[in-house]
RNA sequence: GCGGCGGUAGCCAAGCUUGGCCAAAGGCGUCAGAUUCAGGGUCUGAUCUCGCAGGAGUUCCCAGGUUCAAAUCCUGGCCGCCGCACCA
């Protein structure tokens, strides 16, 4: 009576076989056949994947059985990427028995004595890779396996493939050398990216204003990042009870601490230490202030951070909260001035001097600060960090330089702040100086500082040619959603040359100079076209032994991407056949250019607009890629899905809740565009009830009926119907009523304009074409005459 | 601050490009009914307000505007989310 019981494990991997079997997924060039290219960026493999990564596979997935299914040729194949600093890192903590580190693989599942295995790089990129192509299977990703690998130069022809295109992009004049700052450990010795950090994640070198106050023949240096508040310089902070280095610096010699010393050696500067002085005993002295030429005296001052700048501090009390506050202590602190001899007329004389008008504020932001938050004394760190870092901000975007700062007066600050700094450059009165951009520590506990790296690879994408033409290249590609276009052609402005190597992590050694290695966003850009021939040299291995994909060099890609060179001579000397390499350029010719590319959202700022940039130096118009789509952050229960919070849930899991169909329902379901897509387990629970019962409407009585019954007919049109919706909604690229329709099986979605549209309420009188549930009996046609009154 | 996205009935969410067939799909939830129905599941109906129905009223963040006609176009506001890099 009742069908067969729904086994979807059994079900699932029963077609998971036949496909495999098939060699359903297996593409193969056919000149003159229509085709279909779309990828997935292979994920980063520290870690089994999640819902998130599903999610953007699927949205090409689903694309690209759709066109098999069209009568397109499809190629859909799937890597792994292992480039970079996160598996060397995590693998490095796991060594140093890093408890959060450990717990992570716990929750992965992995054994406690498994552990620590983990400490090895190579274990993971053992593990996850495997793992991944399991989860993806389960799912039932219809992917071409053949070409799959791993990055890094674990996988030698794709490292001979970073290598050729590193090349090729040099000589096109797209890499380039030039100085950079990077984060440092001076302990380390090494730079320190966000994964090596104690404290301090997200902060980036920052560039401070060295003031040169000039005292004799000497001057006091104090580093700020507001050089264009020099108007309002009252005085100089020291430390009385420091001893300053006095330090030959070029031409010149300046005051200032120890630890500026040794961080402006860091930044490239020749600095040799002549002689000491105590802060205490620079007190009484005047100094001329830079910028507005003006005497002002040092002060004593115990608020400041000898960590960073130069130790020596200049005071604008009008909108530097610190120095407000600090002034006003002295000035009511007798025993003090009196220690130091200072004459304390002339420090009560001091009042702050009003330089910028800024928005929400009076005239002088940092004393009204610090009287609305109530501060008292200089002591209370925390509230002055916050009353500087408002006063900043609202001056910074909002404020106007006023009428006591000289030619700077109406210019807004942030352009004043780039003129200001670059006229104390011109006379002589400003240096640089760079600082991490807030206090980074690294996990050996040492306090980091900038170094200045001499030897930096850029890859330029500042290039205003480049960028033109990668404009160009964007107007051709079709975008999911069309919404993104805007923000691509922002990122395509707003990109600047960028460092492509690093010291540390796994890669690609840069292959002129190979004491760098190419950074993992750099060595993945134009991946697609390596994935065209990836068959044939990954012999069915993710780490290649095809003994004469272990000899490609430069000509050989030269050949098979660009037609250029002798096939015969590139067969001889890598020691394969000519026309193994003629039949690999045909296949890059027939698969190029890729028809779409799908990416979680939060890489159109960088690798989705490199791939772009980088397919411009390096290929054809013709080859340039024709379609990228985007998703958003996959939300669970609401919640944004995220290793650090906790509320990951990684396929393998979700499949052991709901099996394949469901986990692929549920994140078709999940919402499209750029709004972050939820995974709605309350839906996905419902679906699993109606499936089951679809699967007994079709099963039972399946062996034993033999006549056909009108309610075959409604069935295959409700398919029909289906079929018919989602070939709309493709052709429209509403990818979401295409999976819903799917979904509703024969019920109209509403999109495309003739697709049978869901009755309304008042026109439900004569509904019921179309069920959206099956009868629950064969024998029910009745629900295929229900309705019709 | 710069750049991007968005605000639709209890909740999630379509529609907005190409204005009318939109009281506005679908899902979830809720309510009622059905099922030899324990629960659950499944099925049917209802679910902005009033009305037994025809119908009427008031809606698509707010305020204006364009139009015979606006959830959809324009202007101005308010609110929310995301990115701002050398890192996957």
């Amino acid at each position: 009576m009742s069908g067969a019981r729904y086994d979807r494990e059994k079900i699932e991997a029963k077609w998971q076989r036949a496909w495999a079997r098939a060699r359903l997924f297996e593409a193969r060039a056919k000149p003159g056949t229509k085709k279909w290219f779309s990828t997935v960026p292979y994920p980063y493999m520290s870690g089994y994947q999640h819902l998130g990564f599903g999610i953007a596979f699927l949205r090409a997935e689903f694309q690209s059985r759709y066109r098999r299914m069209a009568g397109y040729n499809v190629l859909h194949p799937q890597a792994f990427h292992c480039t970079g600093l996160p598996i060397s890192g995590a693998a490095r903590r796991v060594a140093q028995g890093d408890r959060l580190q450990l717990d992570i693989l716990r929750k992965m599942g992995v054994r406690e004595r498994d552990l620590k295995k983990f400490a090895d790089p190579l274990h993971w990129i053992e593990v996850f890779p495997p793992a991944t192509i399991e989860d993806l299977k389960a799912l039932g990703a219809a992917v071409d396996w053949r070409r799959s690998f791993i990055t890094t130069d674990l996988n030698p022809p794709y490292d001979a493939f970073v290598k050729w295109q590193f090349r090729r992009l040099r000589e096109g004049g797209y890499v380039r050398i030039g100085k950079h700052p990077v984060i440092w450990c001076p302990l380390d010795l090494a730079p320190i990216q966000d994964h090596d950090r104690l404290e301090g994640e997200g902060e980036t070198p920052a560039e401070f204003t060295l003031l040169k106050f000039p005292i004799g023949d000497k001057a006091l240096v104090a580093a700020t990042i507001r050089p264009e508040t020099v108007f309002g310089q009252t005085n100089l902070w020291v430390d009385p009870e420091v001893s300053y280095v006095e330090a030959r610096v070029g031409t010149e010699t300046w005051i200032l601490n120890e630890s500026a010393v040794a961080k402006l050696r860091e930044q490239g500067r020749s600095v040799e230490e002549v002689g000491r002085v105590k802060g205490s005993e620079l007190l009484r002295s005047e100094v001329i202030a830079p910028g507005i030429n003006k005497v002002i005296p040092i002060l004593p001052a115990k608020f400041i951070d000898q960590a960073r700048g130069t130790g020596i501090v200049t005071s604008v009390p009008s909108d530097a909260p610190d120095d407000y506050v600090a002034l006003r202590e002295l000035q009511r602190d007798d025993a003090t001035m009196a220690r130091y001899g200072l004459d304390a007329a002339r420090v009560r004389a001091i009042s702050p001097l009003p330089i910028i008008r800024t928005p929400g504020f009076g005239p002088l932001p940092g004393v009204e600060i610090v009287e609305r938050l109530g501060i008292q004394n200089s002591s209370e760190r925390e509230a002055l960090t916050r009353a500087k870092e408002e006063v900043y901000r609202s001056g910074f975007y909002g404020g106007v330089m006023n009428e006591n700062c000289g030619p700077f007066a109406g210019m807004r600050v942030e352009v004043a702040k780039d003129e200001v700094k670059r006229q104390l450059h011109e006379n002589g009165q400003a240096d640089v100086l760079w600082e991490p951009s807030g206090e980074v520590i690294c996990r050996c506990t040492t306090r980091a500082i900038v170094k200045i790296v001499e030897d930096q690879w850029f890859l330029a994408y500042g290039d205003p040619e480049w960028k033109a033409r990668t404009h160009r290249a964007l107007d051709g590609i079709t975008l999911y959603p069309e919404a993104v276009r805007k923000q691509f052609h922002h990122t395509i402005d707003w990109l600047n040359d960028w460092p492509c190597t690093h010291h540390k992590g796994l890669g690609t050694k840069l292959p002129w100079d190979d004491h760098w290695v190419i950074e993992s966003l750099s060595d993945s850009t134009v991946y697609m076209a390596y994935y065209t021939i990836a068959h044939a040299l990954q012999g069915g291995t993710l780490r290649s032994q095809v003994p004469w994909a272990q000899r490609l060099d430069d000509e050989f890609f030269d050949y098979v991407f660009r037609g250029i060179g002798d096939a015969q001579a590139i067969a001889k000397r890598v020691r394969t056949t000519k026309a193994t390499v003629e039949g690999l350029r045909r296949e890059f010719e027939y698969w190029y250019p890729l028809d779409l590319r799908h990416t979680g959202k939060d890489l159109v700022q960088n690798h989705m607009t490199f791939c772009v940039f980088n397919h411009v130096a390096l290929f054809p118009e013709s080859q340039w890629p024709k379609g990228l789509g985007v998703v958003g952050y996959v939300a669970l229960g609401g919640r944004k899905m995220s290793k650090s919070r906790g509320n990951v849930w990684y396929l393998r899991d979700a499949m052991k809740a709901f099996g394949a169909d469901l986990v692929r329902i549920g994140l078709a379901y999940a919402g499209d565009g750029l709004d972050d897509p939820s995974f709605d387990t309350d839906f996905v629970e419902s679906i699993q009830g109606r499936l089951q019962d679809w699967h007994r409407f079709a099963t039972s009585r399946a062996r034993t009926r033999t006549k056909t019954l009108p309610i075959d007919r409604w069935f295959m049109s409700a398919i029909n119907r289906a079929i018919q919706c989602s070939s709309k909604s493709r052709r429209k690229s509403s990818r979401r009523s295409r999976r819903t329709s799917r979904k509703r099986f024969g019920r109209g979605g509403r999109g495309g304009g003739s697709c049978p549209r869901r009755p309304t309420r008042r026109q439900s009188q004569r509904r019921s074409t179309s069920p959206r549930r099956p009868p629950s009996d064969t024998s029910a046609p009745r629900s295929t005459t229900r309705g019709r009154s």
